[in-house]
RNA sequence: CGGGGUGUAGCGCAGACGGCUAGCGCGCCGCGUUUGGGACGCGGAGGUCGGCGGUUCAAGUCCGCCCACCCCGACCA
C-alpha cells in the first residue's frame, strides 16, 4: 500500500475528546474517526489490524471444533419475548418498528438467535455436541460510552456458542474455550489474567472474565497477593474476621443527637465501626407490580455493600424477577417505620419489605443500630433476639486489604478492561425456547449451553493501550496493519527512487505487504509519521543508506538501526519479522 | 438520568464591551527554493460562528428553547 494513497491521514495536533493513549493515538494515526457517541468508523489500518486479530480468533476457535456462520443483526421481537428478556432488558436494548409495525431489536448478543437455530437443527444427542461462532456486529445503548474503543456502543465480538448434551459436555468445551481464549490474547500480544464474574444479565451458572490490567480499566479486580484467588469486585468473597465472641448482653437506647452516619456514631460512642450495624435502603421494582419492595440490607458497620451481591441474593431467594433495583426514597424508609440515619430492622412494619442481613451478622454480637427515632441509637442489638431477617446472605463488597476467602493472603485490588468472558449458561435458553434434543432412551432433554465472547475493537484498542511510547504506537507483528514500513526519502539522481520502488515490488512478491511511504514529504514528517503509525519494521530508502551499502533498518520496538546491503534486503526482512514472531511466542510461551 | 464542561475552517484555538469584508497556528491547493527527524518565501481555497426562535438599526457576542460531544457519577460487557 502507498501511503500517498491511504484512505486517511495523521494529526499533528492530539484531538481534544482523547483522554487516554490508545483513543489518542488510533486518531492521530489515522485508523478510527467517531461518527456518533461510542460510533466510530474503522478506517483501512485499523481494519487491516483487526481482520488479523479475527483471523488469529477463527484459527484458534476452528482449532477447537468450531465452525463458522453468521447470524443476523436484526431480530423479531418475539424470540427475546420468549426468553423474557424483551422486557427483562432496559434501555440498553435499541428498539424499532420496521414498516409493518413489527417490534424488531438490534442484537446486542445471540443466545436467542443460536437456540432458535439450535431447536430446528438439533433434533438427537447423535448431533451433540457443536461449538458455532460468529464475528458480528452488536450494539448495546450504553448509558455512557467512553475512552474511545474501549467502551462503545456498537461493536464487534466474536461470539461462540457451545451445545452439549450433558454438563461434562459443558464443561469440556468451557475448559477448551478458556485455553483457546488465552491463546487468542496472548498471539496478539495482551497480557491477560482470567477472574471470575458475575453472570449478569446472562443468567447461567459460572462465568469467567478475561481482564487486561491497566489503570485505566473502569473494572476493579481483587487479586490474592499468595493464592491463585482472583475475582471481579462484583463477586468477590473475602474472609471476614471473627468478631469478639461475646454473650448478649441487654437491650439499650442511648442518646445520639445528630449522629446519622457510621464514623460519626463510631466517634461519638469511641468504639470501632465493626461494632455497629449499618442499614442501607433499596427499592425493587417488581416487573408487572405497582409497588416497589423495600429491601432493607444490613451489614456490620464497617463494611461496604456490595450491591450485585446483593440483587444475586433477592434473584437466588425467589421472590420475584426484579427487574430494576433503585436507592430507596426517603418517604419509602419512613413508610415503614424505619428514621433514615437511625433506621434498625427492629420494630419496622414488616409487609413489603425484605431483611435482608450480611452473613456476619449471626456472629456478631451487641452491635450498636438504629432506634428508628430520630437522635436515637440502640446498644447491644443482637440477630435472632431483636430481629428476625428474611434473609441471609454475603452481601458485603470485597476491598484492597480484605482477607482472602481461601488462605491468609490479603486482597490486592488492580483496575482492569474486561476483553473477554465465557459463560455455562446451561439450560437457561434451551428451556425456554425448547431446543431439546432426543437422548438414547428417547427422552427429550435440554440441550446445555455456553456463550463465550471477545471484542474485537476493544481488543485492539487494549493492545494500542499496552504498546505504546510518547512518538506514537508500537504493534505487535501478530497484529501490526502491515509488518515493514517501507520509508522512501527522494535522491537528486533518483537512484533512492529506484531502488525503493524494486525493494516494494520484490517485496509484494515475496508475498509481504509493506506501508511504502512515497510522498513528497520531508524526512522529519516522514520519520514521526513511521513512529506513530506504528509498523513492526522500518525501511529506510535514501541516498545516504545508499552510499553507507544499502537500506537502513529500525524495528519499532527497539532504538539501534543497521543498514543492509540491497541484495540481502528481503532476506533480513524476513529474518527480522520471524524474529519478532519468535520473541512473540517466547514472551507469552506459545 | 444527576453533576460539570465544550460547540467558531480538516485539526488545535482566539474573538464575548453587540458595530466594518470573523481571526491565528497547523493542515490543504499553486509556483519557487529546500531535502535524514514535524523547512522557507510568495500567492490561494476553505466558515449558514451547533440548531431554532427572540431582543435590537445591527447578534459569533445578549435572552429562551433544543441538539451534539467530552468528563465524573448512576448503569453496563
Amino acid at each position: 500500500m502507498r501511503l500517498s494513497q491511504l484512505f486517511s491521514t495523521t494529526l499533528r495536533q492530539e484531538p481534544s475528546e482523547a483522554e487516554i493513549s490508545s483513543h489518542s493515538l488510533l486518531l492521530r494515526a489515522g485508523f478510527i474517526r467517531q461518527l456518533g457517541a461510542g460510533i466510530f468508523s474503522y478506517l483501512p489500518l485499523a481494519r487491516r489490524g483487526m481482520n488479523r486479530i479475527e483471523n488469529i480468533m477463527r484459527e484458534e476457535i476452528n482449532a477447537i471444533g468450531g465452525q463458522e456462520l453468521t447470524m443476523p443483526v436484526v431480530h423479531p421481537a418475539d424470540i427475546w419475548q420468549e426468553t423474557g428478556r424483551w422486557s427483562q432488558i432496559g434501555d440498553e436494548m435499541a428498539r424499532f418498528q420496521d414498516r409493518t409495525g413489527h417490534q424488531m431489536v438490534l442484537a446486542m448478543t445471540h443466545e436467542e438467535v443460536v437456540t432458535d437455530l439450535a431447536r430446528r437443527e438439533i433434533h438427537s444427542y447423535r448431533q451433540l455436541p457443536q461449538l458455532i461462532y460468529h464475528i458480528q456486529t452488536k450494539f448495546r445503548d450504553d448509558p455512557r460510552p467512553r475512552a474511545g474503543l474501549i467502551r462503545v456502543r456498537e461493536f464487534t465480538m466474536l461470539d461462540s456458542y457451545s451445545l452439549d448434551r450433558d454438563w461434562e459436555g459443558l464443561d469440556h468445551q468451557y475448559q477448551s474455550h478458556y485455553d483457546a481464549y488465552f491463546r487468542i490474547f496472548n498471539r496478539c500480544g495482551l497480557p491477560v489474567r482470567a477472574v471470575g464474574s458475575d453472570t449478569g444479565m446472562m443468567g447461567g451458572k459460572e462465568a469467567h472474565e478475561y481482564m487486561y490490567l491497566t489503570p485505566v480499566g473502569e473494572d476493579t479486580l481483587l487479586f490474592c497477593d499468595s493464592c491463585d484467588y482472583a475475582a471481579n469486585r462484583q463477586v468477590a468473597a473475602f474472609g471476614k474476621l471473627t468478631p469478639p465472641d461475646e454473650k448478649p448482653a441487654p437491650l439499650e437506647k442511648v442518646a445520639t443527637p445528630n449522629v446519622s452516619t457510621i464514623a460519626d456514631l463510631a466517634d461519638f460512642l469511641g468504639i470501632p465501626a465493626s461494632r455497629t450495624a449499618k442499614a442501607v435502603f433499596f427499592a425493587a421494582e417488581k416487573s408487572g407490580q405497582g409497588k416497589p419492595l423495600l429491601i432493607f440490607a444490613v451489614l456490620q458497620g464497617d463494611m461496604a455493600l456490595n450491591e450485585t451481591k446483593l440483587v444475586n441474593a433477592i434473584g437466588a431467594s425467589g421472590s420475584g424477577s426484579i427487574t430494576t433495583l433503585r436507592p430507596a426514597l426517603e418517604d419509602e424508609i419512613r413508610a415503614v417505620g424505619a428514621s433514615p440515619g437511625y433506621a434498625s430492622p427492629i420494630g419496622i412494619q414488616r409487609d413489603n419489605v425484605l431483611v435482608i442481613v450480611d452473613d456476619l451478622l449471626p456472629h456478631s454480637p451487641n452491635l450498636v443500630a438504629g432506634a428508628n427515632q430520630e437522635g436515637y441509637h440502640l446498644r447491644n442489638t443482637n440477630l435472632g433476639r431483636d430481629y428476625q431477617p428474611d434473609m441471609i446472605a454475603d452481601i458485603a463488597l470485597a476491598e484492597d486489604g480484605s482477607p482472602c476467602p481461601h488462605c491468609d493472603g490479603r486482597l490486592q485490588a488492580l483496575r482492569g478492561v474486561e476483553v473477554g468472558n465465557i459463560f455455562k449458561l446451561g439450560t437457561r435458553y434451551t428451556s425456554a425456547l425448547g431446543a431439546t434434543f432426543l437422548d438414547e432412551d428417547g427422552e427429550a432433554q435440554p440441550i446445555i449451553m455456553g456463550s463465550y465472547g471477545i471484542g474485537v475493537g476493544r481488543l485492539l484498542a487494549c493492545v494500542a493501550e499496552e504498546y505504546h511510547d510518547e512518538h506514537g504506537l508500537i504493534w505487535p507483528i501478530t497484529v501490526a496493519p502491515f509488518p515493514v514500513h517501507l520509508m522512501l526519502l527522494p535522491s537528486k539522481d533518483g537512484s533512492a527512487e529506484k531502488a525503493a520502488e524494486a525493494l516494494y515490488t520484490a517485496l509484494i512478491e515475496a508475498g509481504i505487504e509493506p506501508l511504502y511511504d512515497d510522498r513528497d514529504e520531508r524526512a522529519g514528517v516522514k520519520f514521526n509519521d513511521a513512529d506513530l503509525i506504528g509498523l513492526p519494521l522500518r525501511v529506510t530508502v535514501a541516498a545516504r543508506s545508499l552510499e553507507n551499502g544499502g537500506f537502513e533498518f529500525k524495528r519499532r520496538d527497539r532504538d539501534n538501526r543497521w543498514i543492509v546491503p540491497v541484495e540481502s534486503a528481503i532476506e533480513v526482512i524476513k529474518t527480522e519479522l520471524d524474529q519478532c514472531h519468535q520473541e512473540m511466542l517466547q514472551r507469552f510461551n506459545l
